[in-house]
DNA sequence: GATGCTTACGATACCCGTAAAGATA
DNA sequence: TATCTTTACGGGTATCGTAAGCATC
């Protein structure tokens, strides 16, 4: 058993089972993948592959039970190149954060300014997306890191960590009927036109939740994927908003007036990578930035969950 | 990279940093284990060894961080050739059980006894040890399942089920006094002598606790490591036996007399495996003899967590 | 001087790619 | 017939072990 092996086991599972594809994508002969594949078998003593006359069709029970395994392998396999490349390294390299527009916009900036002045070197591409989006990123390898407050539980490639807590607050108009109120209740908001974001974006799932747990409904005339848009239009007497606390910036917004609630209960934003996967040294030092409670030690111990 | 690199790299480390032993235990010359070592170093770029001169010390940094990772690597390699074997395998090999005189005694031999029939090519050793000897059993891969019902949780290297659940009971001599009684407290049996499990066996932790919290100090004259030299000297006389209710046999023990009893609450006797280790599908199926719940796909799940 | 690591070197085995042949659609 | 896989074969390379040289204790 050799790697070039293991990674042409899993090139021909990728490219469907076409040897002729997966030794291109190996940038090798074909008649070299098909003697490896036979070879392992033979050392192995089992078909992996099932097959009719020449032709590949698909995995078998066995083959399907170790692919799994060798996945893991080969990804350990990158993951000491890029523990070694770390070491090595000075500082330079690529780092690619999906996150979403709120996270873009109001919280990351100082981070991302401070992490650009400790590494210079590092290109830091900011990948704006929904949170699904972020989540598939992730688990693609297309992004290193992902930034939401949605959707990032549940990926079970994912492991993800609690970044910071807040609430939404309510935004209006200087001067609207609802800042002039001591108290305000669920009930009073669903009289008025309500503008937020949009169902899986910044806590609307939230939002939505605690109007109907309390079996109102609430009247949403619009929504939106990011605070400014809200902003605007509540700028434009179109209605209330209902936006992270952290979206609203009073010396930018003048004309609104914020009103601190804590109607919509907590949201919790997550910082996900994914599992088994290391990253470069630098990754882990801006997620520290992000919260000085996830150091190196913590996140890429849990992303590799127990290696013993 | 390649395996033998690896296992080079595992070896020296095993060996303390002795290239001549550990080319010895690999079945290999040793200019060929320093040569790979180099080359690997060359390969990722780093010293992966701290060295005086000639002479090896120690693991650097970087070569801590990938110990872990070649450790699992190597696993998964074996992981795979166990896992092919048992695809063309006539179920033939070795069983290696590490359990506790309860178990061995009262518990498995029905379930010892059922498995033969099905695998009768399969040398079943079961091995007898304390609860802290089967977790190390466990985790070194000396044995391949462990029961019992200490110590086996808080081992990184261990996963751990809930194999079932049992309560202890109490032991007299035929006629004996508590045996008239309706019912009897805690504080009626630390009037009298005791006679149960040594410290570590056999949820003895469990009575000890009850004991502790009704502040009460038991008057526990003899402790043994097995209900059978327990309940030799209950016969004898020389006090109130607690052992688990399963280790009484009515036919057997006919001159005790079994009280059952709640007083010491529930405890569960656990069965584990080494984590990230594939084991033999015979294996799974003797957990599967002792728990329908545990079977192959959930315990080999588990114990390779996310494989992803 | 004994132990332990590195380097040099030759034999062997392994890996790769070309090319031809056979199978499948 | 076009696409795809297997087998055969030759050149190149990597690996291994022996042996010699050198450092450490």
């Amino acid at each position: 058993m050799n790697f070039q092996q293991l990674r042409i086991i899993r090139e021909t599972i990728r490219q469907k089972f076409n040897l002729t594809e997966a030794a291109a994508a190996l940038y090798t002969s074909q008649s070299g993948v098909s003697k490896h594949i036979k070879d392992l078998e033979d050392e192995l003593g089992v078909q992996l592959f099932v097959r009719k006359g020449k032709r590949l069709l698909g995995l078998t029970e066995p083959g399907q039970a170790l692919s799994s395994i060798v996945d893991r392998m080969l990804i350990d396999a990158d993951n000491i190149k890029r523990l070694s490349a770390d070491f090595t390294s000075t500082n330079e390299g690529e780092l690619i954060i999906a996150t979403t527009h709120t996270q873009a916009r109001y919280v990351l900036p100082p981070i991302v300014a401070r992490f650009k002045q400790a590494f210079p070197k590092v290109h830091l591409i900011l990948q704006q997306a929904s949170p699904v989006e972020i989540a598939e990123l992730v688990s693609h390898g297309e992004a290193d890191i992902g930034i939401a407050t949605e959707s990032l539980t549940g990926y079970p490639q994912l492991v993800s960590f609690p970044y910071y807590r807040w609430e939404h607050s309510l935004i209006v108009p200087q001067g609207h009927q609802l800042s002039q109120q001591k108290t305000i209740t669920l009930s009073d908001l669903a009289n008025w036109p309500l503008i937020t974001y949009h169902g899986g974006f910044t806590g609307r799932s939230k939002i939505d939740e605690t109007f109907r747990q309390a079996k109102l409904t609430p009247d949403v005339v619009m929504s939106a994927l990011d605070a400014d848009v809200i902003k605007t239009y509540v700028e434009l007497g179109m209605g209330v908003g209902i936006v992270a606390s952290i979206a609203f910036d009073p010396e930018r917004d003048r004309r609104l007036q914020q009103i601190e609630t804590s109607l919509f209960g907590e949201n919790v934003t997550l910082l996900a990578v994914r599992r088994n996967h290391v990253l470069r040294g630098f990754a882990y030092k801006f997620i520290e930035l992000c919260n000085s409670e996830l150091d190196i030690k913590v996140v890429r111990e849990a992303a590799l969950s127990e290696v013993a």
